[in-house]
DNA sequence: TAATCTTTTGAAAAAAAATAAGAAAAGTTT
DNA sequence: AAACTTTTCTTATTTTTTTTCAAAAGATTA
């Protein structure tokens, strides 16, 4: 029931006042869930609204019953003020983590609280076909789940790929120009608005939200994973660009006459400098006959050798491996550096499978900066490694669908009159 | 007498109400100033204000006789509305475009219309030395205009250099740690707030206000002279990063080992791609004998070669100069795929004086876009010339200035309760 | 421990602003 | 010329914001 009262279509023919406390009431919602509750002061600012209109806004939440009172927060020497908070389990947002290999799926409330969370092996292809694929296992999720339907608000899905903005499709995978867009037909098959978002751009936003990017205005997040991505932050936003294909460091052109990546260009980043990168060079190397503790693995793991692997013999010592870490470091670091040319930022967040290697690689990255940023540039980028657990991924989908949910209400209520 | 009732120091014990409509009145000249002239309703949409509201602030400036209603605006089918406007010669600011040799001041009124508009040689220096000389000449040009001193509103300049966005002080030129920050010390100089700008966000601004950049969200703005520099327009703005040091583009690492440059980094675009280097290719290119219409200069010309006069020679069929400007263009296309790669612009607009080079620099520009570029970002980049005259840069400034003097009110305000 | 500040809450009266509704104005279209 | 649009401009009504105060709850100090 509760939830229902979150909708747009009673307000059909209701006076300009009722749409726009409605209006408030939605702004209002969205702010608590944001913030994790707020005191009066807190709302009364936020909303540019006097306090008796925001004591009449929470005592109509409280009567919906979404609203609790428990707390107090700070002082700054008097009274402690009410903390209004949406009580824990009250509204839903089903988040699924899409990766190469497998899906992750987790139910999280309003107070980014995990409800249940399940990870599923998963292909994901070019084709239409993991579409399907990922729409089953969705319903799947979301029936098992016992949780009143009508509270899961909305589905949030972050994916790699070229995701288009406007639309929702996914240019380079679940790619297929003649079916409906990728948001659309989830939306249209599980019932529910469903937000499709770059990987990286939510890890972006998880950073900016919980973690090291708090309270700052101009942050890029690097991920190195088998490829590399970029979440842009300036002026405290994570910024889309026209179409949403912002940040694709991994295919800018980096050697001449490189490789060819399997982007169809040649000598772009990612062949040089990724989680692939990394693996073609231990193998060679260990073909190569180089000296060094990789030597000693199984034929079998040679073939499919991933990054965590060399991370480890770095770990041991073994110098080979640091070698090559060191050396994609500082390609990576020179692909920092102009990044840091171009959107001179406070901070560079550096997170994924590759940072695990720690020092070994954040060390030839700061030396490549420090080679190649212009010095006051350079001063002011701090690089440091991204501290959020494995459960930032869900968090950043869960707080960027219930913004979007929010903000698709609110603009249909704007667009009514 | 009029400007003065913009001054927020007669609001001292006024009370809150006071407060929030002298903050209306700002904000709507500074609209109409913005927009040159507004309807009554346009006015309440901005402003978030009822239509009365709207009526009552519009009659108290035409009462202090700032604004005028003469002319109509457009109507879809009804009734004209009337436009409000400021009256022509109400405010001016007076802008200077500083060069490496010449500074270019300009005194512009609330219309964008010119007054009084002088260009004079000058050598802007890495000392203090030329931020005397600035003050000199601007404290002459504001004497000698005949427009009551009190109706300057403020002084915007625009510069080369990494430009300090939170205290304006100028790490490239005229920069002196002992000293104050040259904003400072300009302002209180000449007893105007003053605002300092790096020239190519000026020049981004005048295009996203006047220029190909008006209504799109994600522009690319590249100014090609001595030097490269690179506006950013995010969702709608021009972007600063963290310290107002973003788009040094012309320093990004892009030849492996390559010149040292003048930054003191070695292999910097501009090293390879810029007026200077166009002109280090020319003169290399006739000393060692090229065939080409090149040869024919006096010694003189052959060693302060202008880009213009490769230029030139290219439009008149020159080979040997259509090819160098074609290597420039490709290595410049190079750099730009990889800020299509990470900005995901709709339109790059490409100004300076290299730009006039017209296709002989465009279309390299273009193939090379082409060829290191992903397709669906290449397809959504348009690459144009920029269509703005020589004023544009006054116009530039004149608009940020506007801008930054009432915000400046504005957020002084905003303190004050 | 008591007294004194601070800060917040909550309520109520006064002031201001927004909404709504309608008439008049000034065009466009048919 | 009539019908229709759209905007302006009033005015009455409703809503919201200010402002003021007293009370509450905690922090600080004597």
């Amino acid at each position: 029931m509760s939830p229902l009262f979150l909708s747009n279509s009673h307000l059909e023919n209701k006076s300009k006042i009722e749409k726009k406390n409605h209006g408030f009431k939605l702004k209002l919602v969205k702010a608590l869930i944001a913030g994790n509750g707020m005191t009066n002061a807190a709302i009364c600012k936020h909303l540019r609204i006097s306090a008796p209109k925001t004591l009449e806004l929470i005592s109509s939440l409280a009567q919906v019953g979404i609203i609790e009172q428990n707390e107090k927060g700070n002082s700054i020497g008097g009274r402690k003020p009410v903390l209004n908070k949406i009580k824990p389990n009250t509204f839903y947002i089903l988040c699924a983590e899409v990766e190469l290999f497998r899906v992750k799926m987790t139910l999280v409330d309003n107070t980014n609280t995990f409800l249940r969370s399940v990870s599923i092996p998963f292909t994901l292809t070019q084709d239409w076909s993991s579409a399907i694929q990922l729409v089953r296992l969705l319903t799947e999720f979301m029936d098992d789940s016992d949780v009143p339907e009508k509270a899961i608000l909305a589905i949030g899905i972050s994916m790699p790929g070229l995701i288009s903005y406007k639309d929702g499709r996914n240019h380079t995978y679940m790619s297929d120009e003649k079916q409906l867009p990728l948001r659309e037909y989830i939306s249209n098959q599980l019932g529910k608005p469903a937000f499709i978002v770059n990987d990286v751009k939510s890890a972006a936003m998880a950073e900016l939200k919980f973690g090291l990017a708090q309270g700052r205005k101009d942050v890029l997040v690097i991920l190195m994973d088998w490829g590399i991505g970029l979440g842009i932050i300036m002026d405290g936003r994570v910024r889309n660009g026209a179409a949403g294909f912002s940040g694709e460091m991994g295919h800018m052109p980096f050697v001449e006459d490189g490789i060819l990546c399997y982007c169809g260009k040649k000598g772009c980043l990612e062949t040089v400098a990724s989680g692939v990168a990394l693996a073609n060079m231990a193998r060679e190397g260990i073909l190569s006959g180089q000296d060094s503790l990789l030597n000693t693995l199984p034929e079998q793991e040679i073939e499919n050798i991933a990054p965590q692997i060399v991370i480890n013999a770095a770990n041991k010592g073994d110098q080979y491996a640091i070698s090559i870490l060191a050396s994609i470091g500082e390609r990576l670091g020179k692909g920092i550096a102009t990044l840091i040319q171009l959107f001179n930022p406070e901070l560079i967040i550096l997170g994924g499978k590759i940072a695990e290697a720690n020092q070994y690689i954040t060390i030839p990255i700061q030396q490549a900066i420090n080679t190649y940023c212009m010095t006051p540039l350079r001063d002011i980028a701090r690089v440091e490694l991204s501290r959020l657990g494995a459960d930032a991924g869900a968090k950043g989908i869960a707080h960027i669908a219930f913004e979007k949910y929010f903000d698709m209400l609110l603009s249909s209520i704007e667009a009514e009159r």
